[in-house]
DNA sequence: GTGTAATCGAGACGGTACGTCGCGTCTTGTT
DNA sequence: AACAAGACGCGACGTACCGTCTCGATTACAC
């Protein structure tokens, strides 16, 4: 997941990156947020965690969300499996479990709902975290979608860009607003309703 | 929509709350997220666009989000109909339309961004927009759905519960996570999907 | 000695400046370039000892060098008498040997140095020395002139702006490059020289 | 005029210090402090005006002061003549008059008082500034005094010593705290006060 | 009317973190 | 070894707001 400024590949003069201060920031900031929050998350509370100067974090990232997106990236396993299990439905619940099972580690969540607060108050922010973030999910999902299309057994009804929205959109709400845990009966639930027949 | 605090309602000795300075800090509110966004609305800027003093804010308004969101709720028709309109299908239909309306104000949708990120940071702000404002929306559509039960035309799935999630979920994911506006399609698909005879 | 911003004397609306945190601020100030030297005062310092916010400080004075003059006009006794001696001669040993006395408090000298090392660096500040500063040291020793020459025993040469410049011109030369300490043989030969007969 | 790190003359391995280098370094350094004055003088401007490494600049000098006296000691004509012209009062108005033509160069001015600021404040450059550029100055005009003794038209007062405090305290005095151009006239105020028969 | 008490605008206060600047040091690859 | 380049840990800068605390003025009820 490139979200911070990447080195030129080709050899430049001067002293390089330290991939120690890197992942010292990294690993600070993910212990930070699960002890004091996202509000009470600084660069200067990182810096001093990671035993750095505040610029070494300036130069890299622009702000404590962008530090804390590439911690979780680091931290988490945020990727989702895409076997064929035969049919929609079948495929379908995979990725939800999948997917669900991340929104069950709490700390993963607090982030989580951090980030999507902070896309919405910095547009910067924003952008990288709907391009980086919330599009991949979209990627994946859709390639489920894809290969039921071919197969032949996706229901007409919701169109493709409808289902992404009422899968995600499901699970976000759950995080961010109701709070209640993502089990499996809501992915029973969801499969049962957008994979049915119609 | 009760969310701050109230002056005691027998009678008190010394100056009554100025009702001047609670518009005017409202409309400051309001003007001011839509100039400067949510990251730049600071409650010294309220009070000097309002021109009061910080005091006053802090003495009925525990944040700034708090203010917005009673600057939100004066502004903006936040309410629903509920009229029968003969089915669970119709019924649902009215209530999305109704809805979804608000979703197309740029500035009523730039706000429930900002009170749903601070939401997500500030957990004293969360209860209260979470038990003031969505749960009441939750609470207009369980309406709805309750005269299904009753009618007897509700499908037995998803669950009710689900329903809301659903709705509400795919709603918000639209504003805080696409972006794309919430048009007349998406409410035929989600009636489609969730009215049908299973 | 006038040289922070004046509150207007008409009642103004607000809360009054505090008069301890200005007497804290003053002490620090004197104190921490007594143990650390000019090099090492910061504004962060003084705050942090005299327990106050840094706008505090930034609030009434421009810079460090104003804070530790004001704290110098506080601290120090800087000012000579004025009684008639009787001859020309016997005023110029008297302003000397009032002035010099200054000159031996290694405490005071050092932030003399300071400050004059300060007004060269920062135009500002260099005002300001200047005019509430060196400028009223002149004014004393042009009174002891004036009076000699209405008394009629001021030589004709040299030139009594020449004479306030030989004077505190050798003082500071003193205390800036030799660093040798002003005594009084110093006293005594700068009178034999400036007020003998031509 | 030796003031930074000497290599030893011994031939080493390695590459030979780079006397470009050293020229674009003081030369960037007096260009700068007359652009942007000695408070904007940073090691790093200078750096980058003379395309070196800041790292080539520390490893020669120790302090930006120590450059800027090099530098002027480059740039300016700072030595004056010692020919005698037969009687103290005649040697010591060509002293005067030599030295203060430096002071009717306003570059040259706006650097010494720089520099004797910094001697104020850095005690490491002080010692320097004195043994090396305020001694020399004094060394000069005692030959002066000297051949004056030996001549047998020295007056008695004031002591040798003393009339080297006035001279070059009444001309820093003029640069540093009146900042009145130092001329022909002070000169002549100088010698008649200094070389008159007493 | 005359306290007494709560509110008001104003603005100074002690704090915390911001994002920047420059320090002096340390790689890194080149000359 | 010195060089240009530039990242690093560090410390202070001056600013922005925070939430609290005087101030004096205003406004209402209780006596």
């Amino acid at each position: 997941m490139v979200m911070d400024k990447q080195p030129p590949s080709e050899s430049r003069p001067g002293r390089k990156r330290s991939e120690e201060s890197r992942r010292a920031i990294l690993v600070a900031a993910f212990e930070l947020v699960g002890e004091v929050g996202y509000a009470g998350l600084t660069i200067e509370g990182i810096a001093n965690r990671a035993g750095c100067g505040k610029q070494t974090i300036y130069r890299w990232w622009p702000s404590r969300a962008h530090v804390l997106l590439e911690a979780l990236a680091v931290k988490a396993d945020l990727y989702v499996t895409n076997a064929d299990h035969g049919s929609y439905g079948d495929d379908l619940r995979a990725f939800l479990e999948d997917t669900f099972r991340l929104g069950r580690q709490q700390r993963v969540v607090d982030i989580l709902r951090a980030l999507m607060a902070e896309a919405q108050i910095n547009e910067e922010f924003g952008q990288l975290f709907r391009s980086a973030f919330l599009q991949r999910r979209r990627d994946a999902l859709q390639a489920v979608l894809d290969r039921a299309l071919a197969r032949g057994d996706l229901p007409p009804r919701p169109a493709a860009s409808t289902v992404l929205d009422i899968v995600f959109g499901t699970l976000w709400y759950r995080l961010l607003a109701t709070r209640r845990p993502v089990g499996n009966d809501l992915v029973e639930e969801l499969t049962a309703t957008l994979a049915q027949a119609a």
